[in-house]
DNA sequence: TTTGTTAGTCTAGTGGATAAACAAAGTTTT
DNA sequence: AAAACTTTGTTTATCCACTAGACTAACAAA
């Protein structure tokens, strides 16, 4: 919320921001005493005794029993109530469907995968539903049942939501969230895979407490996304985190984008796989070139493999040399397929970061691959569609 | 103002809020009367005019004549006090002292500039006395005086104001800010000239409305000031955008900062004049290389002039892409000393970027080289110390 | 049992927003 | 010119949410 803008300020934004307030130190210091909420946020007693009243009524949040005294009257202890709805997030891949079911704190209660080649939009849309029918049917019962459904695509999505490019599935101005929205008849979120993996890592991830987060996607691709100042930074249309077509060799090699020397053409998967298959490797067939291949072959020692790979974390150190001089983060998280080999790539990127980053970008920097690797994508989506869900909880009813 | 900070509401916040949004519509479309306010910021006539007669306590705005009719009762007219206090805003260059002393308005009152050679900080800080006290003198008459001190340098700035490093000046870890702040009691703002100029463009330039601007401080060195969703972005230790020192080629020469192909080897003033030193131009002596010579060569039709000067703006294009597709901005301005070689730099500038910018980010973007040029870093500073005066003026009196 | 402490609710009071009535100062219509 | 209408700006009553502090509840220690 922005004192710039021009919405005016009166008690309901008060009561807005503070129930938002209490929510937070609930979810985030459970169990805890309505006195500990007030002492810690420095709201009143009694205004946070009227709060959780509502926050209770809301089912948002539940009553444990007594807690421990500290030599007087037994605390209530409040706990947020994790089970109060259920999100879906997908992940919508070039050739796979991931699906997950999770609870209002991010817990996956379900997860279903779908791999398939090369299908239509009809199809894909197709799959699309079968997964989320799938997904809805085994949803705990709950006060609030699904609460939202969040989409994470491989591509270009405007402010409004509509996927205006995403090149790698052969889309063009596919307004998915239209389709949902009126098939299911519930808030739906399309957000692009990048976007969504670092909202996922704010949210799930080692970087929980960091403001500054940068979540470089390496993929067939590189996107990357962007959470500054504690909130994702999407530029005026959209469009913001196309680093993969960030030029690291002005002389480089042609892209598709129309530049030289972009930096997918030296370290994301794509690039990988073509540098292998230069090479002269023990596969039983050029078709099963791929990055599982090439890791089992890593996995046995060849040399060459190995080399490439530390040749290829060697080229992400530039990129994300890059990436701290212009962000200052607080922490840098490489995601997506690329991440599963953080063993061979690790030490090369390390490297390189040491060796050109400016002393004092360093202090307080973590470089780490993800943890949820796959699904911080699908995560970020479901995380969207909770926070858009509370947030609006929390405004006031109005009446009928 | 953000929902997450652990602070509280209560009517405070929200007639603070309030009376900011207020003053902003006055300071923006004034002259505007008070039912004009209410009915465009939605706010109620009565507090409209609860919260006019306080701005009008603080001399923040004024009233003028009644304005004319519109089939009733004719309005009195609501105006910002422009002269209601005066700033103080100063670059600090390496080699230049220039200050300048503006109203609330930002309307240049005073310039005063002061060139000098290689002075130690204790030199520097005499001179800066100077200033101040000179500017100070000058100021007229007015309600709240001089309302706070800014300065920006060519430096790294913590978030605390310290400078931590000014490469070009030899400084390290100087604490200005306190030394400014005891002798004037006054409220200092030290930033990075490069955030003071994005700062400043913002306030002052073609940028008024944008609410993403990029802008790229091209001197000696290379510095990119954030406007990021409006505000500032600083990074999470004031390090954001050294830009200057991002990869544009990857085996390219080694720079200072233990990189290489840093862009400001390529694109900076300092390249210029490495890579003229190198040509057999017409110049009395090798001593007088420097950039004021450059532009007059060029201007008398030097073609090996001209074609450095395309070359470089060639690639200042090249990392301008880089920002395009980071940033997905509304507005990139190109600002500091290398912009007033514009007529040279920017045909080759913008041929390369329409070449390599993806299509859709091409949409609503516009690139300029800065009006204001040399003055965007003490315009910045001194608005920001306008901005906090403002900030501070909303927040309720405590009696003492 | 008494005393002290902590948890949580209740009541009165406060500040600021809103709606609506009202006063002031015009214009337009008759 | 008088009457009717419009628009501006103030005033009044009311409402809402927070705060302070009294009060009740429930426990521990002496």
């Amino acid at each position: 919320m922005n004192m710039k803008e021009n919405r005016t300020w009166n008690h309901h934004v008060v009561k807005e921001g503070n129930k938002s307030l209490v929510l937070e130190k609930i979810k985030n210091n459970s169990p805890i005493s309505r006195a500990a909420v007030a002492s810690q946020t420095g709201l009143n007693k009694g205004t946070v005794s009227s709060l959780v009243s509502d926050l209770l009524d809301d089912h948002l949040i539940y009553e444990s029993g007594p807690g421990v005294s500290s030599g007087g009257r037994r605390p209530v202890m409040l706990l947020f109530n994790g089970s109060a709805g259920y999100s879906i997030g997908i992940d919508l891949g070039v050739n796979y469907l991931l699906g997950i079911l999770t609870d209002l704190n991010g817990n996956i209660v379900e997860k279903k995968e779908i791999i398939f080649k090369k299908l239509s939009y009809e199809e894909i849309e197709e799959k699309l539903f079968e997964m989320i029918d799938l997904l809805s049917s085994i949803a705990p019962a709950s006060p609030h049942g699904i609460i939202g459904i969040g989409v994470g695509v491989p591509g270009i999505v405007d402010t409004n939501g509509d996927i205006l490019l995403a090149p790698n599935l052969n889309w063009k101005n596919v307004n998915l969230k239209m389709v949902l929205e009126a098939r299911y008849k519930l808030p739906v979120i399309i957000e692009n895979e990048a976007n969504a993996g670092a909202y996922g890592e704010k949210h799930f991830g080692a970087g929980k407490e960091s403001d500054n987060i940068i979540y470089v996607s390496a993929g067939i691709g590189i996107g990357v996304g962007l959470i500054l100042n504690g909130s994702l930074y999407k530029g005026s249309n959209g469009f913001s985190g196309e680093l993969g077509h960030m030029t690291i060799q002005v002389d480089g090699p042609l892209c598709r984008c129309g530049n030289q020397g972009c930096w997918e053409l030296y370290a994301s998967e794509q690039a990988l796989l073509a540098k292998a298959a230069e090479l002269d490797l023990p596969l039983p067939s050029k078709e099963e070139l791929d990055l599982a291949n090439l890791i089992s072959l890593a996995e046995q020692g060849d040399q060459q493999v190995i080399e490439l790979f530390e040749q290829t974390g060697d080229y992400l150190g530039v990129g994300i040399n890059n990436i701290i001089n212009t962000f200052n983060p607080r922490q840098v998280i490489i995601g997506n397929r690329m991440a599963s080999s953080n063993r061979w790539l690790e030490d090369s990127l390390n490297k390189r970061v040491a060796k050109q980053a400016l002393w004092f970008q360093q202090n307080d920097l973590q470089i780490n691959f993800s943890e949820h690797s796959t699904l911080s994508a699908a995560l970020g989506v479901s995380a969207f569609s909770i926070e858009n869900f509370l947030s609006v909880c929390m405004q006031p009813k109005t009446l009928v």
